[in-house]
RNA sequence: GCGGGCGUGGCGGAAUGGUAGACGCCGGGGACUUAAAAUCCCCUGAGCUUUGCUCGUGCGGGUUCGAGUCCCGCCGCCCGUACCA
């Protein structure tokens, strides 16, 4: 046979048509079959695939194919998380209409995805831009609110006092607004609510459920939902008044030395007739309202005149005005003990206040010095009255036993988890399907009027919210009433967008969000994938959803993903040089720079460009490779194999070209080695290979392992082992079998490569996308012999070959034999033998 | 600041507490070729007094017959931090 080469060019879409053509892909809900649901997080339509989603969906497409061949009815959909602020923005930059552009991203995002050749079932795509769909999300918001489980606060923003506008965290920039540089403040805005925190316990409880979560995230989640047992109590205050405080660190209530109150604490209030209290309240206002930046912040206070009685001491503690006190948590005071409290801490230290030791690591050390810091770690109770000598855990509980007894407080679980604030002051989101009017208060929308739609015409020309100054849209009439009455413009969080959308991939009813019994037969979601980014919000929330919809009645899972999978960035190196006159650095693209293993020049000019750090790949720094261009390069599956090779998937990858040429060059060696298929053998016994059948058999065992514990690195280090087994086999029916069977192997990574050889080659019949996964031989996995470690004080000194499951006696013997291990020995005394079957012999002198 | 994770050759990584470096990339040598590409074969952690020995999994301790793996304390980097998605 003339040697030819596999064409990606040609072959990709021949085969991507077929798929399409057979509806192999499409998802039969009535199918007898067990039901398999793959989803991986669908993307926000940016404008162009980036690697990160064709490693995201390279890994949930090989379970899916894999699934399939394993005889399950796969659910593999893909759709758009298409409302958010990127469209806006590009509106702003270039006078285009969000959905405009939102749109023509789709249909190019999705023509490059399909050039991977995903198996996915197209026909359930949708945005949540489609009035449809976010229609009856409004119907499902106004369910929640009829269940109570929606309600409207006040709460704080950042906002732009030049542009008059809320700003997202992601557009303060060190305190400023991103595009006018004035300084943020915080601002009071009414908004919408979910009672996240009504579900706080069952959230909770059901992370135990989730076996094939990752640890990490069940972690994150259990301490973002943060529980915690404390005391709340009141103080009484030098003005005859009382100030309740909430602390998790009841135990430690000898150590106060202050209180300290929220600016908009009812008291820092009443205090601002001083001109220099409303000052400090006004100085508060200032900055970001992110944790991270009232955290890091420079711990500020104004000390009030008045003080607080400690309830066992009676000791007089001064009461400050604290930026770092939010009233949003607790009660909006705190008592500070600065000892055991980093933030305390800063906080006395700047005002030299006491800082006293509590706790100790034995009583001995009850005077110790603190070291510059806080001690928040466990230890005993010292300096503390009828408290001293007990555990943290003890002291607690006696606390706020003294506390209840006495009935000037009382023991209270509380939840760091805080209600999910949905309400964004912005234009491309689902409307909030609610009206106000002055005599009937909040009224929803009635569920005949729905989808309230979005107006399309819309300027972007001045910041702030189009909804709020288009000039007829939110004049409407009451449902209740018939008065004049104003729509709600503000929008939904895209989170909400994101905890349910699962939902309506498995069912696509046009009156209602979802059927119910559709939906039992496809969830829970069997492996979702995703970012580790997501690991908090995005999967709280939709665990919140889908609970919350049980509680309704609306669907009966709790938990919507069975299993999750979050994978690493796609990363690559940057190269730069310093600009000489503003001494910044300017980046070059990949394509801009001629990269050998010395260095890197630049091809413009021939000279030196830097090469930094591997990070993730970003537009700013320009390390940025499209898939386009190297699928057309190299075809989409040399791409696939590369984003499961080497790297583990939940690890970084980062992108080389020499990596990708590698498994291009790999695509080739199979198709060659494909090509040899009906070479030799003619199935006679005689011809039988039993080593190449054995590394076959254990191979096919091995790749499902590890494509189902989604160890896609390994499987490919697999493979390659038994394509080189393969290729050094003589000529036999065992090696042209093998060969059959490895296209088979590979089509899940490599599905084009594997449908054109079978169809080239004749290696079987059909689509190898609908062939089942080859058989394994359990006798064929297990060897006849094991290597043996011999080791001299655990250090290895020889291996020898012993046939598996050989007794310990003869395992001893054969150690004591080597000749390398008796001149370890050198003969020493021997106190102890150590034999581990099939692995290793320890002598110990 | 707080919560979580990661750290192994030149690089990506493999390794139920049991032979550290499988597999791939890069690099070196060779075969084939008029030549190149492609392909194939061999070598490739460091060092040494090289039948073999010593060192070596971010740093410092510890547990164990035996530690990359378990424990304690550090360092560095990454993710999240509630209005980026």
């Amino acid at each position: 046979m003339t040697e030819t080469r596999f064409d990606p060019a040609v072959a990709d879409d021949r085969w991507q048509r077929a798929w399409t053509d057979a509806g192999t892909f499409t998802a039969d809900s009535n199918s007898p079959k067990p039901k398999s649901y793959i989803l991986e997080m669908f993307p926000y339509p940016s404008g162009r695939i980036h690697m990160g989603h064709v490693r995201n969906y390279t890994m949930g497409d090989v379970l899916a194919r894999y699934q399939k061949m394993r005889g399950f009815e796969v659910l593999h959909p893909m759709g758009w998380d298409a409302f958010g602020m990127p469209a806006e923005n590009a509106a702003m930059e270039k006078g285009v209409h969000p959905g405009g552009w939102t749109r023509q991203n789709i249909a190019q995002m999705k023509a490059q995805l399909q050039r991977i050749g995903f198996a996915l079932d197209w026909t359930r795509e949708f945005a949540t831009c489609d009035p449809e769909y976010y229609g009856h999300e409004q119907a499902l918001f106004a369910d929640l609110y009829e269940a109570g489980l929606v309600y409207r606060k006040e709460s704080t923003v950042n906002w732009d006092p030049v542009d008059m506008t809320v700003l997202a965290n992601e557009q303060v920039i060190d305190g400023k607004g991103w595009r006018s540089g004035a300084e943020v403040e915080k601002r009071k805005l009414n908004q919408w609510f979910l009672k996240i925190t009504d579900f706080a316990d069952d959230l909770l409880e059901g992370l135990g459920s989730l076996e094939d979560w990752p640890e990490k995230v069940r972690l994150m989640q259990e301490n973002w939902i943060g529980k915690s047992q404390g005391l709340e109590f009141s103080f009484d205050l030098s003005d005859g008044g009382k100030l309740a405080v909430y602390s998790t660190r009841p135990d430690t209530i000898f150590g106060a030395s202050f209180c300290a109150i929220a600016a908009d604490h009812p008291i820092a209030q009443s205090l601002a007739a001083d001109p220099e209290v409303a000052a400090f309240i006004d100085q508060c206002k200032k900055g970001a309202t992110t944790a991270a930046a009232l955290e890091t912040a420079e711990k500020l206070g104004y000390r009030t005149p008045i003080t607080a009685k400690h309830p066992f001491t009676g000791a007089d503690l001064p009461v400050f005005i604290a930026n770092f006190v939010l009233m949003e948590y607790g009660t909006g005071a705190v008592m500070g003990v600065p000892g055991h409290d980093q933030r305390d801490f800063e906080f006395a230290t700047k005002y030299e206040l006491p800082i006293l030791r509590v706790v100790a690591s034995d009583p001995a050390k009850a005077d110790e010095p603190f070291k510059g810091e806080a001690e928040a770690g466990d230890g005993v109770i010292v300096n503390s009255d009828f408290l001293n000598g007990m555990s943290v855990e003890d002291a607690k509980q006696a606390v706020i036993t003294r506390a209840e007894s006495g009935g000037w407080g009382e023991g209270r679980t509380v939840w760091r988890l805080r209600d999910w604030g949905v309400s964004r002051q912005r234009y491309w989101g689902t409307p909030i399907p609610f009206i106000h009017c002055d005599a009937c208060g909040v009224v929803p929308v009635p569920k005949d009027q729905l989808p309230v739609t979005l107006p399309e015409d819309v300027s972007f020309d001045i910041p702030g919210n189009p909804l709020e100054r288009h000039p007829t849209w939110k004049h409407v009439d009451c449902p209740k009433c018939g008065a004049a009455a104003r729509r709600e413009t503000d929008t939904l969080d895209t989170f909400v967008d994101s905890s349910w959308y699962f939902l309506r991939f498995a069912s696509q009813p046009a009156d209602r969000p979802f059927d119910p019994e559709e939906v039992a037969k496809w969830m829970p979601v069997q492996h979702y994938i995703g970012g580790i980014e997501h690991a908090i919000l995005h999967l709280l929330y939709a665990r919140f959803w889908t609970r919350a919809l049980a509680h309704i009645g609306k669907i009966s899972v709790a938990e919507p993903f069975a299993a999750l999978f979050t994978q690493g960035m796609v990363t690559h190196e940057t190269y730069s040089r310093i600009d000489a006159t503003r001494g910044v650095p300017v980046f070059f693209g990949p394509e801009e720079v001629n990269r050998s293993s010395e260095g890197a020049t630049l091809l413009a000019d021939g000279g030196t460009v830097e090469v930094g750090r591997v990070i993730k790949m970003s537009k700013s720094k320009k390390n940025v490779v499209d898939p386009d261009n190297i699928i057309a390069r190299h075809g989409a599956d040399a791409v696939r194999w590369f984003m499961l090779s080497d790297s583990p998937p939940e690890r970084d990858l980062p992108w080389s070209d020499a990596g990708i040429e590698g498994c291009a060059r790999f695509v080739q060696r199979l198709w060659r080695l494909f090509g040899q298929a009906s070479a030799g053998g003619a199935g006679a016994d005689a011809e039988y290979d039993k080593a190449l059948d054995r590394k076959l058999h254990q191979t096919v065992a091995a790749v499902a392992e590890d494509i189902e514990a989604l160890s896609f690195n390994k499987a490919v280090a697999r493979i390659y082992e038994l394509v080189g087994a393969v290729e050094k086999a003589p000529l036999s029916s065992t090696r042209s079998d093998a060969i059959r069977k490895l296209a088979v192997l590979v089509s899940p990574m490599m599905p084009h490569l594997a449908e054109e050889a079978r169809a080239t080659y004749g290696l079987g019949t059909g689509l190898v996308a609908e062939s089942a996964w080859p058989d394994v031989d359990p006798a064929l996995l297990v060897d006849d012999e094991v290597t043996i470690a011999i080791q001299h004080m655990g250090k290895l000194r020889d291996t020898v070959t012993a046939p598996k499951g050989a007794s310990k006696d003869a395992l001893e013997a054969l150690a004591l034999a080597s000749a390398n291990l008796q001149r370890s020995v050198d003969g020493a005394a021997i106190r102890k033998i150590i034999v581990v079957p099939d692995r290793l012999v320890n002598i110990v002198t």
